[in-house]
DNA sequence: TGTTGACTCTTACGTTACGTCAGCCTTTAC
DNA sequence: GTAAAGGCTGACGTAACGTAAGAGTCAACA
């Protein structure tokens, strides 16, 4: 199969095949002697994974990652490929109703509040209210939302200021005093806006890594950020359980 | 204030600020003698707007538009973004089934066809979709509306039945002689309080999928049912044309 | 009053995932 | 044999910023 023909069957164009060619993310199996590309069945089925991930938002970096890991079990990745396909719907059904509700509150111009609008995307105010109402419960995370609302941009203030020192310190070890002092401060503020337990508190920091949307937000006040968060809140946990 | 409240008050960077502010996009209220931009509170609101829309999907360039051209319809942007958004939920739901009968079939990964493959991830629109909305959309609905109002409980029980049916093969193939079976007795239906073209059946499809009311009613019988419908929908048209 | 450190400015190149020609070579069909 | 259709390699364009670099500004502290 040549280029043109892949591209019909599986949607993406030549020139995204040729990029992709280009990076070494997908190689076709043999090449003709007038340097034609041949793609073999093999070919399609790495395409198949490669739109996958993509389409979770993944880079094509990551996918690269991902699929020439060799620890890369097929069956194992297909689950956690749909719970992954899962929650992005859910992202999307927030999205159409928020939608929907700003076309209601449209008729009545500018009835929304401030923060009524950001209901659902200010990542930054309680951005993952639903994952934590799952988890936590409803009273805890009310309680958060309420008292994150009463003091507003102090609290955010606050909150970046934390991060970015954390940010600082981030490649250092998780488990050094300089990143556990620093991840005592989080600890520390997100107590002063409800109620942690040690458990919840590194179940949050698995939640920095497990959900994109957590990744990149935090990840903004420097790369990596998220994952180190999780290392040093499980330690965190583990030391003052 | 200066850029950095800013930034720490909305969670952007401070060249995002200057991004917006090179694009007129959020210019601020005043500039300092040293040249330093001063951001108003309308400023603030102003960018709350631009997040709000940002986060919607919107393009910057699209967010000028919606926010200072007062004779632009926001309603129609609106709208139009959330049916975008309803054909990506319609992807994924064909993804989350293309897994789930990739994972049924095991390790057998030389049983799905090469279009079996790469079902749901045709991401670019057909043509003739967008036209079918358009010619059947509005029309189909309302007719349909209609007649669902003007018929009792025993159509009702009927229809029931039809969903219950699709419900249970909807995570075969929509064009496997089971789902086109289904399907025919939902086309059968639908002639009974009204007469449908192929081409009007088809169109409704695309409205299952298109309409969140459509979308929300049909998949109590069955995550991702309108979806599938759609599809089994379309190919009984090109079948029996 | 000088100096330091935190902030700010502009300029400008880097990034991601391709789109879109341009110029030229192969293959296929009539 | 010739033209249409398809393929190849550059190479520049794009969106929405990230990321320095080099330099000016402001507030506070000595």
């Amino acid at each position: 199969m040549k280029v043109k023909e892949v591209a019909a069957l599986s949607g993406v164009s030549v020139r995204t095949l040729h990029h992709y060619d280009e990076l070494g993310l997908l190689i076709p199996a043999k090449t003709s002697e007038a340097g034609y590309r041949v793609y073999s069945d093999e070919n399609l089925a790495e395409l198949q994974q490669i739109l996958f991930y993509r389409a979770l938002g993944f880079s094509l970096k990551q996918i690269k990652e991902i699929l020439t890991n060799p620890s890369f079990n097929r069956l194992e990745a297909l689950v956690s490929q749909q719970q992954m396909l899962h929650q992005k719907r859910c992202q999307l059904d927030d999205m159409i109703r928020t939608i929907e509700q700003t076309i209601k509150e449209g008729k009545g111009e500018g009835t929304m509040t401030r923060e009524e609008r950001f209901k659902g995307f200010d990542f930054n105010l309680n951005p993952y209210e639903q994952e934590a109402r799952d988890r936590w419960g409803d009273e805890v995370v009310d309680e958060t939302s309420k008292k994150l609302q009463q003091f507003g941009g102090k609290q955010q203030e606050k909150m970046n200021m934390i991060y970015r020192r954390l940010a600082d310190v981030r490649h250092l070890q998780p488990d050094s005093e300089e990143a556990q002092k620093a991840i005592g401060k989080w600890f520390q503020f997100l107590n002063t806006i409800g109620t942690y337990s040690l458990e919840a508190f590194a179940g949050l920091g698995e939640m920095y890594v497990a959900d994109e949307r957590f990744t990149t937000n935090i990840d903004q006040f420097g790369g990596g950020l998220a994952s180190f968060m999780r290392n040093a809140m499980k330690e965190f946990a583990r030391r003052n359980n």
